[in-house]
DNA sequence: GGCAAAATTTGATCGACGTCAAACGCTCCT
DNA sequence: AGGAGCGTTTGACGTCGATCAAATTTTGCC
């Protein structure tokens, strides 16, 4: 019966976890009923495996699509075939909505990082009901500017810091705020960490071992931090 | 009166060329008569001398722009005092516009690169207007999405190209598309189009000189391209 | 035209990061 | 336990582009 790696399901096949996420998508959240509604109906579920292409540069896009659980990578390719990513995307992210008002090709691949669950939208339909739904067209434009935001940082980034600092960002934005120490965990492989951040996984392990003069301990995907405060002076 | 460099006008005292971009802009235009009304309620116009600063990182933002004439930088500064273009806009762009549905500070300081002329936009009110005039709403969503797109772009443009194929990519997304030759001259210094490229002026420098072996002249702002197919294999 | 200031180019140097190859470690599988 | 396969680390090396300084060109202004 499944003889692709690809998984259809109706939205009540969903996990706790990822309806959960679903719901708080910026997409679903806070619309009335009947929008609500209206964005189920123009919804539905996928499940990928590792490595499953989702869409590949200048396809027609019909679909954009919020991710429930797993990564997803976009990414692009130069003539000579080299990768890079551009955008790597969790739980609660959305990709290719800018094309809901843009051109009507995806421009770029997209492909799951790991196994993933995502929720797709019809284009034509989002936008129709974004026309007539101002709660809709609202949380569009949040999601949008939000999204924006974003990217034009990831601009910034690459542009103004090295590698070690950007990972030393990267560490900070998911620290406690306060100083003193702190361990988190990567959710996902460092390799896919190396494509946010604009580097090669051995660009990243270096860096890694750049800041264990500033009390940076790795250890698989666990991170210790010996003093939050220190690290954030470069 | 005016000790500052800073001109504050009516509508009424645009140049018809600056009204022309004006109306074309993706916010005014295919609006209804009523939306473009209220639009132009919330919005000022400013003339502002070369390195005038518009606003600074982290300044509560009320107002966002769009570029009638002249060129804007946006860009971040490093602790140690380095600055990083993030984006150039031209006549027609609009920025800070993502701070509509986002945060209400500035996310990266803003300088008139020329004389330029921008129309201001009152955040809170054309915020009130979207949430009324679909056809408003729709306009911030064709623009942030049209924005979304050019700035992965430029993401992508910094890790994949080296500074004379990104050089390139800019004189071939501004010639004629067929093969054979062509001229185009900037519509600024090449310190601009270094910084939109995300390079040190001197690299943009040694970049068009090794774009001569491709046959691309430079004499100021004039760029001659000998075969534009030719320049398009890297 | 001619001077002062700014922009651009050129040269020299250096650091950051990509690439390739090899070594290491971990996970999963039987 | 043994291995195969993958992800990560480390080393060696090369290239790209930033930086600094100086030369040169262009621009703006009387």
């Amino acid at each position: 019966m499944e003889h692709s790696a690809k998984t259809m399901n109706s939205n009540l096949k969903l996990s706790n976890r990822d309806r959960s996420v679903l719901m708080k998508t910026p997409f679903l959240t806070g619309l009335s009923t009947n929008s609500t509604l209206r964005m189920l109906s123009a919804m539905s579920v996928v499940n990928l495996a590792t490595r499953h292409s989702i869409f590949r540069e200048g396809e027609r896009a019909e679909l954009f699509y919020c991710v429930l659980s797993g990564y997803v990578r976009l990414y692009r390719l130069s003539q000579e075939g080299r990768e890079a990513d551009i955008r790597i995307c969790g739980p609660g992210d959305t990709f290719a909505e800018c094309l809901l008002y843009g051109e009507d090709t995806y421009p770029y691949h997209a492909q799951a990082a790991e196994n993933a669950t995502l929720a797709t939208f019809d284009i034509q339909m989002v936008r129709e009901i974004a026309s007539e739904e101002k709660d809709v067209a609202q949380a569009v434009m949040m999601v949008l500017s939000r999204h924006l935001l974003t990217t034009m940082n990831c601009v910034a980034n690459d542009r103004l810091f090295t590698a070690p600092q950007r990972v030393a960002n990267y560490i900070l934005e998911r620290c406690p705020v306060d100083g003193g120490p702190a361990s988190i965990r990567l959710p996902f492989q460092k390799s896919l960490l190396a494509g946010m951040l604009g580097l090669a996984p051995e660009a990243l392990s270096r860096a890694f071992s750049t800041l264990r003069k500033s009390g940076v301990t790795v250890r698989g995907r666990a991170i210790q931090v010996m003093d939050v405060s220190n690290l954030r002076n470069l």
